[in-house]
DNA sequence: GCCAACGTTGGC
DNA sequence: GCCAACGTTGGC
């Protein structure tokens, strides 16, 4: 059984056209340090669909994806360089995870968060929660084909 | 730019 | 184990 999910970006930092840009349309998630997000994650599985949110900037599901890599360590936590680095991670105990996920299609029209808002139907999703800060969350199937519906109404 | 909500850290 | 302080997220 296919699993719905939605993960956030800010389009400043990495946005539905960066990922549509990538190699194969594909890129590892890496950068996720919250362990409720990290421990969603963790159930992702190959051909899971994946709402693309973009937040802060026009907050928006702007597109569709999928798992084509389950968890696996996230390196990025290794470089003390990088900008989420996390010492208490480590090649050896590696605290973090990431997935690879690959474009599949950047809606003709973005569904903006106020409108979602209005719909019938979505008010238990965790995006629209008061105070959610969540970066990676579970989507129901009845909101999935929802948000499918409105995403291609002509 | 402001600020509410949340998660994490660290003193005790 | 409690909780105040702090940093971050993200809507508005």
């Amino acid at each position: 059984m296919t699993a719905h999910w939605l993960v956030k970006s800010e389009p400043g930092c990495f946005s539905i056209d960066d990922l549509a840009a990538s190699e194969h349309g594909a890129t590892c998630w890496s950068g996720v340090r919250n362990y409720q997000a990290r421990n969603f994650m963790r159930q992702m599985q190959q051909g899971d669909t994946v709402l693309f949110y973009h937040s802060v900037t026009n907050p928006a599901v702007v597109g569709l994806a999928r798992v084509v890599r389950e968890a696996y360590p996230d390196h990025t936590a290794f470089d003390p360089a990088d900008q989420h680095y996390d010492p208490k991670s480590s090649p050896e105990k590696p605290l973090w995870d990431m997935v690879d996920i690959q474009w599949l299609e950047t809606f003709p029209r973005p569904l903006p968060l106020p409108l979602l808002r209005q719909v019938r139907g979505l008010e238990e999703m965790e995006l629209l929660k008061k105070g959610s800060r969540l970066s990676v969350m579970p989507v129901s199937a009845a909101a999935f084909q929802r948000i499918m519906e409105l995403a291609h109404q002509a």
